[in-house]
DNA sequence: CTGTATAATGACTTACGGTCAGTATATGAC
DNA sequence: GTCATATACTGACCGTAAGTCATTATACAG
């Protein structure tokens, strides 16, 4: 008896269903504003109905981030091992193209990624889902840490540990985008986006090549301030 | 008759008393947990006097965002001009380690300046004090400009525009202390926070003082991808 | 056909930001 | 002192939206 086959992939439709609803509604009219009463409808359900899939409507929101951050991550992966002959720094630089593209191309996932974290989140998401979101980061971080490490082997990159390396990158992209991510923001800084992510991405990896700053323990030497 | 005068000195003692009850609430229970009703509680008045001194929820974090902007500049200030001898490597540093010290020792602003900008803050802030907010990150950017400005006119810096290299600072800074700032990321990245902080703070330093990856018109010169 | 399990519903509860008609208080004129 | 007026303050009330749950509908097994 397939019965309880149908019955679980039914509710798996049910399930993407509401997603859906869920993801047109906040991309519309953003996070806070979309109300679950919205996506209810949308989904053609009653709220209780949104409630019986999903704990919460941050819970909804943190599996559409799964879902974004999921498509990112295969994205990167992609661009991280085409043609195993590429110089690392060439590499890490298709990295950071891809992620760019990402946000301009899903402005709205970005929006909703930086709608986490913040506020209720916390106290409203299933730790084990947002432990997820987590994993996925880790993983695109991970793409970064092998990518220097590669460049290690070369010897094209001498200055630090590369999960250092890695997650400097890393932050200062993320901190372009965010930094960008408001319009008056952008006015204040008056430079180009593109241009800005450009330029810090180069500064960083120019400065993966240098390991004249460093002590024997790859700590930074400085002088007394 | 100095009754003008003293009325206008008692309503900005109430409004002073608002404010404190502000922070306090939102220190201790955050933004979005505390409500008008325990501030105004807190302050002893009524709700209604709250909003008679304030727009809004958000317009009551925008006063403390400022407020605390304002010791974080004047700080950035002073560290930026003592001793007019400093070479602008060691001054960048010094304006990086302040800003370093505003994250650790009042964290619960830093909390606030990270629960502004998304949601519902632009819908409801009246925008003469979202504008307020970003002169006082302006002036903060600025000072981070003028010491690389120097350090170009010292010879120090060579690689690029002092505008690009102060918001490409300013930004992984920023990034830094996001990505640091949630406890799951801090393990999921794996390096405590101050020392990332600072690595990142070198390469870039280190980035400013390299000119060899710019065209004449500061432009990035990168192979296609 | 009927009992049972599962799924779905939507009226209701609760919480909170924000409002406003009404009240209290201070000031100044007489 | 007393009254008129302006100013400051109050808190009951409103609207909205998240989240709940007793009830109802549906599907299936025997």
């Amino acid at each position: 008896m397939g019965t309880r086959a149908r019955r679980e992939r039914e509710k798996e439709e049910r399930r993407q269903s509401i997603l859906k609803a869920a993801r047109s509604a906040f991309f519309e009219e953003g996070f806070h504003r979309a109300t679950v009463d919205t996506v209810a409808e949308r989904a053609e359900v009653s709220k209780g109905t949104v409630y019986l899939y999903f704990d919460s409507k941050e819970t909804l929101l943190a599996a559409l981030l799964l879902e974004g951050l999921s498509t990112l991550v295969d994205q990167l992966a992609a661009a991280s091992s085409s043609d195993s002959e590429l110089p690392a720094d060439a590499r890490l630089r298709r990295i950071g193209e891809v992620y760019l593209r990402f946000f301009q191309e899903e402005p709205q996932y970005f929006r909703l990624l930086m709608a986490m974290d913040r506020g209720r989140f916390l106290d409203s998401v299933d730790p084990t889902i947002y432990q997820q979101v987590l994993e996925a980061s880790l993983q695109g971080l991970n793409l970064v840490v092998e990518a220097i490490e590669r460049g290690i082997k070369d010897g094209l990159f001498t200055c630090c540990d590369a999960r250092q390396g890695a997650a400097t990158l890393w932050a200062t992209l993320n901190g372009v985008l965010e930094l960008m991510a408001h319009p008056l923001r952008q006015e204040m800084v008056g430079i180009p986006t593109e241009e800005l992510y450009r330029i810090a991405m180069e500064t960083i990896i120019r400065g993966l090549q240098d390991e004249s700053l460093l002590d024997e323990n790859n700590h930074i030497i400085r002088e007394e301030v």
